[in-house]
DNA sequence: CGATTTTTTGAATCATATCAACGTACGTGG
DNA sequence: CCACGTACGTTGATATGATTCAAAAAATCG
Protein backbone atom coordinates (compact mmCIF):
# COMPACT_ATOMS: atom_id res chain seq x y z
CA UNK A 1 0.00 0.00 0.00
CA UNK A 2 3.06 2.17 -0.27
CA UNK A 3 2.62 5.59 -1.88
CA UNK A 4 5.72 4.65 -4.72
CA UNK A 5 4.62 0.98 -5.49
CA UNK A 6 4.37 2.06 -9.29
CA UNK A 7 7.47 3.38 -9.15
CA UNK A 8 8.99 -0.02 -8.20
CA UNK A 9 7.29 -1.40 -10.78
CA UNK A 10 8.69 0.50 -12.84
CA UNK A 11 12.44 0.14 -12.18
CA UNK A 12 11.19 -3.95 -12.25
CA UNK A 13 9.98 -3.73 -15.64
CA UNK A 14 13.65 -2.38 -16.78
CA UNK A 15 15.77 -4.12 -14.79
CA UNK A 16 15.64 -7.54 -12.13
CA UNK A 17 16.37 -6.26 -8.67
CA UNK A 18 16.76 -7.45 -5.15
CA UNK A 19 14.64 -6.19 -2.31
CA UNK A 20 17.76 -4.94 -0.73
CA UNK A 21 18.51 -3.01 -4.20
CA UNK A 22 15.20 -1.74 -5.05
CA UNK A 23 14.78 -0.04 -1.70
CA UNK A 24 18.93 1.20 -2.39
CA UNK A 25 17.54 2.57 -5.25
CA UNK A 26 14.46 4.20 -4.32
CA UNK A 27 15.58 6.14 -0.89
CA UNK A 28 17.79 8.12 -3.34
CA UNK A 29 14.34 9.35 -4.86
CA UNK A 30 12.38 12.46 -3.02
CA UNK A 31 8.30 12.88 -2.62
CA UNK A 32 7.02 16.12 -3.30
CA UNK A 33 3.57 17.23 -4.03
CA UNK A 34 3.78 20.21 -6.30
CA UNK A 35 0.79 22.31 -7.35
CA UNK A 36 -1.03 23.09 -10.16
CA UNK A 37 0.67 25.90 -12.28
CA UNK A 38 3.74 25.23 -10.00
CA UNK A 39 7.48 25.07 -12.26
CA UNK A 40 9.81 22.61 -11.29
CA UNK A 41 12.31 23.78 -13.93
CA UNK A 42 12.84 27.42 -15.09
CA UNK A 43 15.28 28.46 -17.76
CA UNK A 44 18.89 30.46 -16.52
CA UNK A 45 18.52 28.20 -13.57
CA UNK A 46 20.56 24.51 -13.64
CA UNK A 47 18.41 21.34 -13.36
CA UNK A 48 19.94 19.95 -10.59
CA UNK A 49 17.29 16.90 -10.39
CA UNK A 50 15.59 14.56 -12.83
CA UNK A 51 12.16 13.68 -11.90
CA UNK A 52 9.50 10.57 -12.12
CA UNK A 53 5.54 11.38 -12.07
CA UNK A 54 3.85 9.36 -9.73
CA UNK A 55 0.57 11.53 -10.66
CA UNK A 56 -0.86 14.50 -11.96
CA UNK A 57 0.81 15.96 -15.64
CA UNK A 58 3.54 18.06 -16.69
CA UNK A 59 4.47 20.11 -19.81
CA UNK A 60 7.76 21.34 -20.77
CA UNK A 61 7.97 23.89 -23.11
CA UNK A 62 10.38 26.72 -24.68
CA UNK A 63 9.24 30.46 -25.49
CA UNK A 64 10.41 31.49 -29.13
CA UNK A 65 11.79 34.54 -29.96
CA UNK A 66 8.43 35.91 -31.35
CA UNK A 67 6.64 34.92 -27.62
CA UNK A 68 4.91 31.98 -29.07
CA UNK A 69 5.36 28.81 -26.92
CA UNK A 70 6.13 25.50 -27.91
CA UNK A 71 5.92 22.10 -25.85
CA UNK A 72 8.94 20.08 -26.03
CA UNK A 73 7.24 16.98 -23.70
CA UNK A 74 4.47 15.75 -21.70
CA UNK A 75 4.65 13.81 -18.67
CA UNK A 76 1.67 11.57 -17.25
CA UNK A 77 2.20 9.42 -14.39
CA UNK A 78 5.05 6.64 -15.18
CA UNK A 79 6.55 9.37 -17.46
CA UNK A 80 10.30 11.00 -16.64
CA UNK A 81 10.45 14.64 -17.57
CA UNK A 82 13.27 16.73 -17.21
CA UNK A 83 15.46 19.60 -19.64
CA UNK A 84 17.49 16.87 -20.71
CA UNK A 85 20.24 19.45 -22.11
CA UNK A 86 20.52 21.30 -18.48
CA UNK A 87 20.64 17.76 -16.56
CA UNK A 88 22.98 15.97 -18.63
CA UNK A 89 25.14 18.43 -18.91
CA UNK A 90 24.64 20.31 -15.60
CA UNK A 91 24.04 23.76 -17.41
CA UNK A 92 21.47 26.19 -17.40
CA UNK A 93 18.06 25.20 -18.62
CA UNK A 94 16.59 26.69 -21.53
CA UNK A 95 12.99 25.03 -20.68
CA UNK A 96 9.93 25.39 -18.48
CA UNK A 97 8.48 22.75 -17.15
CA UNK A 98 4.94 23.63 -15.11
CA UNK A 99 2.78 20.97 -13.62
CA UNK A 100 -1.20 20.85 -15.29
CA UNK A 101 -2.73 19.39 -12.62
CA UNK A 102 -1.91 19.11 -8.74
CA UNK A 103 0.89 16.63 -8.90
CA UNK A 104 3.21 14.02 -6.99
CA UNK A 105 6.59 13.49 -8.17
CA UNK A 106 9.67 11.23 -7.43
CA UNK A 107 13.02 12.98 -7.84
CA UNK A 108 16.48 11.93 -7.41
CA UNK A 109 19.30 14.99 -7.60
CA UNK A 110 22.68 14.79 -9.89
CA UNK A 111 25.26 14.00 -8.02
CA UNK A 112 22.93 10.65 -6.19
CA UNK A 113 22.03 9.79 -9.51
CA UNK A 114 26.12 9.46 -10.32
CA UNK A 115 26.59 8.02 -7.17
CA UNK A 116 23.89 5.25 -6.99
CA UNK A 117 25.43 4.08 -11.23
CA UNK A 118 28.79 3.71 -10.12
CA UNK A 119 27.62 1.47 -6.95
CA UNK A 120 26.20 -1.05 -8.92
CA UNK A 121 25.71 -1.80 -12.78
CA UNK A 122 22.02 -2.79 -12.30
CA UNK A 123 21.55 0.96 -11.91
CA UNK A 124 23.81 1.74 -14.50
CA UNK A 125 21.44 -0.42 -16.80
CA UNK A 126 18.15 1.16 -15.27
CA UNK A 127 19.71 4.30 -16.90
CA UNK A 128 21.21 3.25 -19.94
CA UNK A 129 17.57 1.71 -21.12
CA UNK A 130 15.96 4.79 -20.28
CA UNK A 131 17.87 7.04 -22.13
CA UNK A 132 17.72 4.54 -24.90
CA UNK A 133 14.26 4.56 -25.40
CA UNK A 134 13.75 8.77 -25.10
CA UNK A 135 16.61 8.73 -28.17
CA UNK A 136 14.40 6.13 -30.25
CA UNK A 137 10.87 7.96 -28.77
CA UNK A 138 12.72 11.18 -29.93
CA UNK A 139 13.36 9.90 -33.34
CA UNK A 140 9.76 8.40 -33.92
CA UNK A 141 8.58 12.31 -33.46
CA UNK A 142 11.49 13.61 -35.40
CA UNK A 143 9.94 11.12 -38.59
CA UNK A 144 6.62 12.35 -37.61
CA UNK A 145 7.51 16.16 -37.82
CA UNK A 146 9.10 15.72 -40.91
CA UNK A 147 6.53 13.25 -43.26
CA UNK A 148 3.35 14.12 -41.74
CA UNK A 149 0.81 16.78 -42.09
CA UNK A 150 -0.92 18.59 -39.01
CA UNK A 151 -3.89 16.73 -39.52
CA UNK A 152 -2.41 13.61 -39.97
CA UNK A 153 0.21 14.06 -36.76
CA UNK A 154 -2.75 14.91 -34.70
CA UNK A 155 -4.60 11.46 -35.38
CA UNK A 156 -1.37 10.21 -34.69
CA UNK A 157 -1.07 12.00 -31.01
CA UNK A 158 -4.92 11.02 -30.57
CA UNK A 159 -4.51 7.15 -31.41
CA UNK A 160 -1.07 6.77 -29.55
CA UNK A 161 -2.03 8.90 -26.58
CA UNK A 162 -5.86 9.16 -25.91
CA UNK A 163 -5.29 9.63 -22.65
CA UNK A 164 -3.58 12.77 -23.01
CA UNK A 165 -5.49 13.81 -26.03
CA UNK A 166 -8.46 14.09 -23.76
CA UNK A 167 -7.16 15.45 -20.62
CA UNK A 168 -4.24 17.98 -21.43
CA UNK A 169 -5.69 21.34 -22.77
CA UNK A 170 -5.83 21.83 -26.66
CA UNK A 171 -3.45 24.68 -26.94
CA UNK A 172 -0.69 22.67 -25.27
CA UNK A 173 -0.95 19.46 -27.82
CA UNK A 174 -1.29 21.86 -30.54
CA UNK A 175 1.86 23.76 -29.46
CA UNK A 176 3.43 19.82 -29.47
CA UNK A 177 2.35 18.68 -32.43
CA UNK A 178 3.93 22.24 -34.06
CA UNK A 179 0.94 24.05 -35.12
CA UNK A 180 -1.41 26.80 -33.78
CA UNK A 181 -4.34 26.47 -31.19
CA UNK A 182 -6.56 27.92 -34.55
CA UNK A 183 -5.09 25.41 -36.78
CA UNK A 184 -5.68 22.18 -34.55
CA UNK A 185 -9.60 23.61 -33.79
CA UNK A 186 -10.26 23.56 -37.50
CA UNK A 187 -8.77 20.17 -37.66
CA UNK A 188 -10.95 18.43 -34.54
CA UNK A 189 -14.01 20.35 -35.80
CA UNK A 190 -13.46 19.46 -40.13
CA UNK A 191 -12.94 23.03 -40.71
CA UNK A 192 -10.02 22.26 -42.67
CA UNK A 193 -11.06 22.77 -46.36
CA UNK A 194 -9.22 19.82 -48.44
CA UNK A 195 -8.37 19.79 -51.99
CA UNK A 196 -10.30 17.32 -54.02
CA UNK A 197 -8.60 15.00 -55.75
CA UNK B 1 49.30 3.45 -36.82
CA UNK B 2 46.41 1.76 -36.17
CA UNK B 3 43.33 1.73 -38.79
CA UNK B 4 41.24 1.93 -36.02
CA UNK B 5 42.94 4.48 -33.84
CA UNK B 6 40.14 7.48 -33.87
CA UNK B 7 37.72 4.53 -32.57
CA UNK B 8 40.25 4.08 -29.94
CA UNK B 9 40.34 7.65 -29.07
CA UNK B 10 36.62 7.87 -29.31
CA UNK B 11 35.82 5.12 -26.58
CA UNK B 12 39.02 6.62 -24.29
CA UNK B 13 37.13 9.81 -24.73
CA UNK B 14 33.72 8.28 -22.93
CA UNK B 15 35.03 5.84 -20.71
CA UNK B 16 38.56 5.34 -18.97
CA UNK B 17 39.58 2.24 -19.57
CA UNK B 18 42.92 -0.15 -19.28
CA UNK B 19 44.78 -1.92 -22.39
CA UNK B 20 43.50 -5.25 -21.95
CA UNK B 21 39.85 -3.60 -21.53
CA UNK B 22 39.94 -1.32 -24.73
CA UNK B 23 41.21 -4.56 -26.93
CA UNK B 24 38.52 -6.50 -25.58
CA UNK B 25 36.15 -3.76 -26.57
CA UNK B 26 37.23 -3.24 -29.80
CA UNK B 27 37.68 -7.11 -30.79
CA UNK B 28 34.18 -6.74 -30.73
CA UNK B 29 33.96 -4.84 -33.75
CA UNK B 30 34.05 -5.41 -37.07
CA UNK B 31 35.44 -3.32 -39.89
CA UNK B 32 34.04 -2.88 -43.09
CA UNK B 33 34.63 -1.27 -46.47
CA UNK B 34 31.63 0.31 -47.72
CA UNK B 35 31.11 1.63 -51.57
CA UNK B 36 29.43 4.76 -52.39
CA UNK B 37 25.80 4.54 -52.88
CA UNK B 38 25.41 0.86 -50.56
CA UNK B 39 23.12 0.36 -48.40
CA UNK B 40 23.76 -0.60 -45.23
CA UNK B 41 20.14 -0.81 -43.96
CA UNK B 42 17.15 -0.95 -45.49
CA UNK B 43 12.96 -1.34 -44.65
CA UNK B 44 12.17 -4.13 -43.38
CA UNK B 45 14.97 -6.25 -42.67
CA UNK B 46 16.07 -6.31 -38.59
CA UNK B 47 19.02 -4.07 -38.03
CA UNK B 48 21.42 -6.26 -36.90
CA UNK B 49 24.42 -4.08 -36.33
CA UNK B 50 25.34 -0.54 -34.91
CA UNK B 51 27.91 1.51 -37.10
CA UNK B 52 30.58 3.63 -36.23
CA UNK B 53 32.11 5.76 -39.06
CA UNK B 54 35.89 5.95 -39.20
CA UNK B 55 36.07 7.67 -42.74
CA UNK B 56 33.38 8.20 -45.31
CA UNK B 57 29.86 10.34 -44.79
CA UNK B 58 26.09 8.16 -44.65
CA UNK B 59 23.00 9.39 -44.57
CA UNK B 60 19.77 7.91 -43.09
CA UNK B 61 16.00 8.20 -44.45
CA UNK B 62 12.61 7.06 -44.60
CA UNK B 63 9.93 7.70 -47.95
CA UNK B 64 6.88 9.48 -46.85
CA UNK B 65 3.60 8.45 -48.43
CA UNK B 66 4.05 11.01 -51.44
CA UNK B 67 7.07 9.33 -52.45
CA UNK B 68 9.45 12.47 -50.94
CA UNK B 69 12.35 11.01 -48.85
CA UNK B 70 13.37 12.61 -45.47
CA UNK B 71 16.68 12.49 -43.96
CA UNK B 72 16.29 11.51 -40.55
CA UNK B 73 20.70 11.70 -39.71
CA UNK B 74 23.88 12.00 -41.45
CA UNK B 75 26.81 10.94 -39.87
CA UNK B 76 30.45 11.75 -41.00
CA UNK B 77 33.85 10.64 -39.20
CA UNK B 78 33.70 9.41 -35.81
CA UNK B 79 29.51 9.83 -35.15
CA UNK B 80 27.39 7.18 -34.97
CA UNK B 81 24.75 5.56 -37.18
CA UNK B 82 21.64 3.11 -37.27
CA UNK B 83 17.90 2.90 -36.94
CA UNK B 84 17.65 3.00 -33.91
CA UNK B 85 14.18 1.56 -33.24
CA UNK B 86 15.05 -1.25 -35.29
CA UNK B 87 18.18 -2.01 -33.78
CA UNK B 88 17.26 -1.19 -29.58
CA UNK B 89 13.92 -3.40 -30.28
CA UNK B 90 15.32 -5.82 -32.82
CA UNK B 91 12.07 -5.18 -35.67
CA UNK B 92 12.29 -4.29 -39.06
CA UNK B 93 13.90 -1.32 -40.16
CA UNK B 94 11.22 1.90 -41.77
CA UNK B 95 14.91 3.22 -42.81
CA UNK B 96 17.47 3.68 -45.38
CA UNK B 97 21.04 4.04 -44.60
CA UNK B 98 23.03 4.47 -47.31
CA UNK B 99 26.81 5.54 -47.98
CA UNK B 100 27.55 8.72 -49.92
CA UNK B 101 30.96 8.40 -49.95
CA UNK B 102 33.31 5.55 -49.85
CA UNK B 103 33.56 4.93 -46.27
CA UNK B 104 35.13 2.77 -43.37
CA UNK B 105 32.99 1.74 -41.17
CA UNK B 106 32.72 -0.62 -37.44
CA UNK B 107 30.36 -2.42 -36.37
CA UNK B 108 29.07 -4.83 -33.66
CA UNK B 109 26.12 -6.82 -33.85
CA UNK B 110 23.62 -6.68 -31.09
CA UNK B 111 24.25 -10.02 -29.46
CA UNK B 112 27.75 -9.03 -28.86
CA UNK B 113 26.98 -6.11 -27.54
CA UNK B 114 24.64 -7.04 -25.14
CA UNK B 115 27.60 -9.62 -24.08
CA UNK B 116 29.72 -6.51 -24.00
CA UNK B 117 27.44 -4.87 -21.58
CA UNK B 118 26.95 -7.39 -19.13
CA UNK B 119 30.40 -8.14 -19.28
CA UNK B 120 32.10 -5.15 -17.51
CA UNK B 121 29.91 -2.17 -16.30
CA UNK B 122 32.35 0.60 -17.52
CA UNK B 123 31.26 -0.90 -21.51
CA UNK B 124 27.34 -0.83 -20.06
CA UNK B 125 28.25 3.06 -19.29
CA UNK B 126 29.61 3.69 -22.86
CA UNK B 127 26.36 3.11 -24.11
CA UNK B 128 24.19 4.78 -21.63
CA UNK B 129 26.11 8.13 -22.66
CA UNK B 130 26.09 7.45 -25.47
CA UNK B 131 22.25 6.70 -25.36
CA UNK B 132 22.10 9.95 -23.45
CA UNK B 133 23.99 12.32 -25.63
CA UNK B 134 21.74 10.75 -28.51
CA UNK B 135 18.55 12.09 -26.96
CA UNK B 136 19.98 15.42 -25.72
CA UNK B 137 20.82 15.97 -29.69
CA UNK B 138 17.78 15.01 -30.84
CA UNK B 139 15.35 16.86 -28.25
CA UNK B 140 17.66 20.12 -29.50
CA UNK B 141 17.17 19.19 -32.94
CA UNK B 142 12.90 18.98 -31.82
CA UNK B 143 13.53 22.87 -30.71
CA UNK B 144 15.01 24.04 -33.50
CA UNK B 145 12.21 22.35 -35.72
CA UNK B 146 9.34 23.79 -33.33
CA UNK B 147 10.46 27.35 -33.02
CA UNK B 148 12.89 28.28 -35.77
CA UNK B 149 12.20 29.37 -39.62
CA UNK B 150 13.77 27.58 -42.85
CA UNK B 151 16.42 30.07 -43.11
CA UNK B 152 16.77 30.44 -39.25
CA UNK B 153 17.57 26.67 -39.49
CA UNK B 154 19.69 26.57 -42.17
CA UNK B 155 21.63 29.48 -40.74
CA UNK B 156 21.99 26.99 -37.53
CA UNK B 157 22.91 23.76 -39.69
CA UNK B 158 26.06 25.61 -41.13
CA UNK B 159 27.18 27.09 -38.35
CA UNK B 160 26.69 23.67 -36.67
CA UNK B 161 28.16 22.03 -38.97
CA UNK B 162 30.47 23.75 -41.65
CA UNK B 163 32.05 20.85 -43.04
CA UNK B 164 28.59 18.40 -43.56
CA UNK B 165 27.49 21.73 -44.88
CA UNK B 166 29.95 22.11 -47.58
CA UNK B 167 30.42 18.03 -48.23
CA UNK B 168 27.34 16.93 -48.66
CA UNK B 169 24.57 16.95 -50.93
CA UNK B 170 22.14 20.40 -50.82
CA UNK B 171 18.82 17.70 -51.61
CA UNK B 172 20.08 15.96 -48.37
CA UNK B 173 20.54 19.36 -46.30
CA UNK B 174 17.24 20.78 -47.20
CA UNK B 175 15.29 17.26 -46.26
CA UNK B 176 17.40 16.95 -43.39
CA UNK B 177 16.05 20.70 -41.86
CA UNK B 178 12.38 20.05 -43.40
CA UNK B 179 12.11 21.92 -46.60
CA UNK B 180 12.25 21.66 -50.17
CA UNK B 181 15.25 21.52 -52.37
CA UNK B 182 14.32 24.19 -54.23
CA UNK B 183 13.23 26.62 -51.35
CA UNK B 184 16.84 25.82 -49.80
CA UNK B 185 18.53 27.10 -53.11
CA UNK B 186 16.57 30.15 -52.55
CA UNK B 187 17.18 30.69 -49.12
CA UNK B 188 21.21 29.93 -50.02
CA UNK B 189 21.19 32.57 -53.03
CA UNK B 190 18.97 35.50 -51.07
CA UNK B 191 15.67 34.88 -53.46
CA UNK B 192 13.66 34.62 -50.47
CA UNK B 193 10.72 37.75 -50.53
CA UNK B 194 10.63 38.78 -46.73
CA UNK B 195 7.95 40.85 -45.86
CA UNK B 196 9.36 44.38 -45.35
CA UNK B 197 8.41 45.56 -41.17
C1' DC C 1 -22.65 32.91 -10.71
C1' DG C 2 -18.97 36.32 -12.60
C1' DA C 3 -14.20 36.18 -14.05
C1' DT C 4 -10.79 34.07 -16.37
C1' DT C 5 -9.05 30.72 -19.43
C1' DT C 6 -9.66 27.98 -23.36
C1' DT C 7 -11.71 26.95 -27.73
C1' DT C 8 -13.98 28.20 -31.98
C1' DT C 9 -14.86 30.76 -36.28
C1' DG C 10 -13.96 33.38 -40.59
C1' DA C 11 -11.18 36.45 -43.48
C1' DA C 12 -6.85 37.93 -44.93
C1' DT C 13 -2.17 36.82 -45.48
C1' DC C 14 2.23 34.43 -45.32
C1' DA C 15 5.87 30.88 -45.57
C1' DT C 16 6.88 27.28 -48.03
C1' DA C 17 5.64 23.74 -51.62
C1' DT C 18 4.86 22.47 -56.31
C1' DC C 19 5.73 22.46 -61.03
C1' DA C 20 8.30 23.08 -65.07
C1' DA C 21 12.26 24.36 -67.28
C1' DC C 22 16.87 25.22 -67.63
C1' DG C 23 21.87 25.30 -66.20
C1' DT C 24 25.76 22.97 -64.21
C1' DA C 25 28.83 19.43 -62.76
C1' DC C 26 30.63 15.25 -62.36
C1' DG C 27 31.95 10.31 -63.10
C1' DT C 28 32.40 6.55 -66.20
C1' DG C 29 33.23 4.06 -70.52
C1' DG C 30 35.36 4.38 -74.66
C1' DC D 1 40.98 12.72 -71.39
C1' DC D 2 36.85 13.70 -73.94
C1' DA D 3 31.94 13.10 -74.42
C1' DC D 4 27.79 12.10 -72.87
C1' DG D 5 24.39 10.72 -69.60
C1' DT D 6 22.63 11.26 -65.22
C1' DA D 7 22.45 13.55 -60.91
C1' DC D 8 22.28 17.92 -58.75
C1' DG D 9 21.20 22.87 -58.23
C1' DT D 10 18.74 27.13 -59.68
C1' DT D 11 14.97 30.12 -61.14
C1' DG D 12 10.29 32.08 -61.62
C1' DA D 13 5.29 31.48 -61.65
C1' DT D 14 1.68 29.69 -59.27
C1' DA D 15 -0.65 27.05 -55.57
C1' DT D 16 -1.58 25.69 -50.85
C1' DG D 17 -1.31 24.45 -45.94
C1' DA D 18 -0.98 26.81 -42.09
C1' DT D 19 -0.68 31.31 -39.53
C1' DT D 20 -2.39 35.69 -37.96
C1' DC D 21 -5.76 38.62 -36.27
C1' DA D 22 -10.02 39.81 -34.25
C1' DA D 23 -13.95 38.60 -32.11
C1' DA D 24 -17.29 35.64 -30.12
C1' DA D 25 -18.64 31.31 -27.78
C1' DA D 26 -17.84 27.82 -24.48
C1' DA D 27 -15.76 25.74 -20.56
C1' DT D 28 -13.70 25.95 -16.06
C1' DC D 29 -12.94 27.64 -11.58
C1' DG D 30 -12.85 30.21 -7.35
Amino acid sequence: MNEIEPFRQHISSRIQLSAAELDEFTAAFKLKNIRKRQFIIQPDFVTKERTYVLSGAFRSYVIARDGADHTIQFALADWWISDINSYLYQKPATMFVIALEASKILQINYDDEQKLKASNPRFETFFRIGAERTAAFHQRRIISALTRTAEERYNEFIESYPEAAQRLPQYTIASYLGMTTEFLSKIRNNKVRKKLK
